[in-house]
RNA sequence: GGAGAGGUCGCAUAGAGGUCUAGUGCAGCGGUUUGCUAAACCGCCGUGGGGGCAACUCCACCGAGGGUUCGAAUCCCUCCCUCUCCGCCA
């Protein structure tokens, strides 16, 4: 299920609109409509010859038990009433397995849709809510005025030998970049200090997930169907690399019931992370702008309904909190319904300035899903003890992604001499103030 | 990978072709009793779907999917998972 029946019959001009706002074909509405009308006919009609096959069933049953003969006529006759009914039970649920696969198909590809402030249209229709830090504040004067070049990430990668694109190429793959010492521990480092903040500071409980999923899993989320094409399959094990911990973590509560006062749940995972990035080849590649394999701790809320609104905003404050302990300057988009993506209700991205190759690189993806996930997945929670499950809210957002950090960091905190200063915050992670040897140190 | 034992309504268990409409205990919810706690007693108490304004009613679900049968939790097949032992191994 996806977008759900229920509220397809109630409001089906809201979820057309959504499919229209979102770019999706919205005559799919009236399709799966039509096929849940189907089902619920078959479902009727089946239902009423099961109960009648059951009725016969008994009576053979309670004919023998009274003395008749087994093999007698009066049995053989109770019998061929319930074959009688078997043979149509056969027919109408092959019928209706059909309808539901078909309805299921449907539901499937049928978004979700956006909330009712989110702007309609493509990337340019995204609105930049708030900024925060100034851009230009790295900026160092040089002896005899003016500010030195910055320098983009992949040279000063290279001139300290902390990240090697090539061998990475050699022993992988385009995009599978190799961190080399103080890259490697910034990595571990990043990595610690995010988990470290979420956990003791945000009330989030650490997850660390398997790297690869199962097929119900990879549906779960919704990457099946719907980005089917961006995994990497390990088809001997019908296994699938995560392209993100939220697939994982999320999946940790599919099929089951919680309790309100279990709720919120909040977790923080690191995972790897792997993407085909297929059909973006040579767009924005560059040094570690894009790569098939990266490292990212995410967040994973579960939450009532009622709060799920107030929930994006937190989380979304969660990974800003990052960014602006690292001294990152950045800025924060309310995407569009035609840039949201097809499971999102409302979604924030953090952007963050990246001097060196000068452009805002993507570093956090925020979202309420509201009840689509959860549907997908039956997670469900009892809004009192006792009382009828309904379907929870579930949220997530990168807090945060390391390579395009890795990126701003090399970017912003370069020297002039050809080494990086280690923002404060990490220096206890990394040992050192400072990455390079200063000339004549 | 091989051998064996298992997977039943939140937990624990019964159930071995028809009286299973899956029983019982615990937990949970409501109530009675009670100075408080505890206990005792009474009632309710799985999920999904169909029909009904409603009281209610019908159908499906005993790890998953097939099969045998008039009828399957129960018999057969395949797969998944858990446990024990063996093999291999970071």
């Amino acid at each position: 299920m996806s977008v759900g029946v229920q509220r397809l019959r109630e409001e089906p001009d809201r979820i057309r609109q959504g499919a229209i706002d979102k770019r999706e074909d919205p005559a799919i509405v009236d399709r799966a409509l039509e096929a849940d009308a189907k089902r619920r006919h078959l479902q009727s009609e089946s239902d009423h010859l099961k109960a009648e096959r059951n009725a016969a069933s008994k009576r053979v049953g309670e004919a023998i038990r009274g003395g008749a003969k087994p093999d007698g006529p009066e049995v053989a006759e109770l019998r061929d009433a319930s074959t009688r009914a078997g043979a149509r039970i056969d027919e109408i649920d092959a019928d209706l397995a059909a309808t539901e696969a078909e309805l299921e198909d449907l539901l499937l590809r049928i978004p979700n849709p956006a909330d009712p402030d989110v702007p309609v249209g493509g990337e340019e229709a995204n609105l930049t809510v708030r900024t925060w830090g100034d851009p230009g504040e790295h900026e160092v004067p040089v002896a005899g005025g003016g500010t030195w070049a910055r320098r983009p990430h992949w040279e000063i990668g290279e001139a300290l030998d902390i990240i090697d694109n090539v061998r990475g190429a050699k022993i992988a793959g385009s995009g599978f970049p190799v961190y080399k010492g103080a890259g490697s521990r910034l990595q571990r480092s990043l990595i610690s200090w995010f988990l470290d903040v979420h956990t003791t500071e945000h009330g989030f409980t650490e997850v660390w997930p398997p790297a690869v999923v199962n097929a119900a899993s990879a549906r779960g989320t919704g990457q099946i169907p719907d980005k089917e094409d961006q995994m990497y399959v390990v088809t001997r094990d019908d296994l699938y690399l995560i392209p993100t911990a939220e697939v994982p973590v999320t999946n940790l509560h599919r099929d089951e019931i919680l309790e309100a006062s279990e709720l919120p749940i909040r977790y923080a995972a690191y995972s790897p992370c792997f993407r085909r990035e297929a059909g973006a080849a040579g767009k924005d590649t560059r040094g570690i702008l894009r790569v098939h394999q990266f490292d990212k701790v995410e967040m994973v809320m579960f939450e009532k309904p009622e709060d799920s609104p107030e929930a994006l905003e937190w989380i979304t404050a969660r990974a800003e909190v990052l960014l602006q302990r690292l001294g990152l300057p950045y800025r924060v988009l309310l995407m569009s319904t035609g840039d949201m993506g097809f499971v999102q209700r409302r979604k924030y991205d953090l952007e963050v300035w990246a001097p060196g190759v000068e452009r805002w690189l993507e570093v956090s993806s925020c979202s309420n899903f509201g009840d689509y996930q959860a549907r997908r997945m039956a997670i469900r929670y009892r809004p009192a003890p006792g009382s009828k499950p309904e379907l929870v809210h579930t949220l997530n957002g990168s807090g945060l992604a390391l390579p395009r950090i890795v990126v701003a960091i090399l970017e912003a905190w370069q020297n002039a001499d050809g080494t990086v200063t280690v923002p404060g915050v990490l220096r206890p992670y990394m040992g050192t103030d400072i990455i390079g040897t200063p000339p004549g140190a």
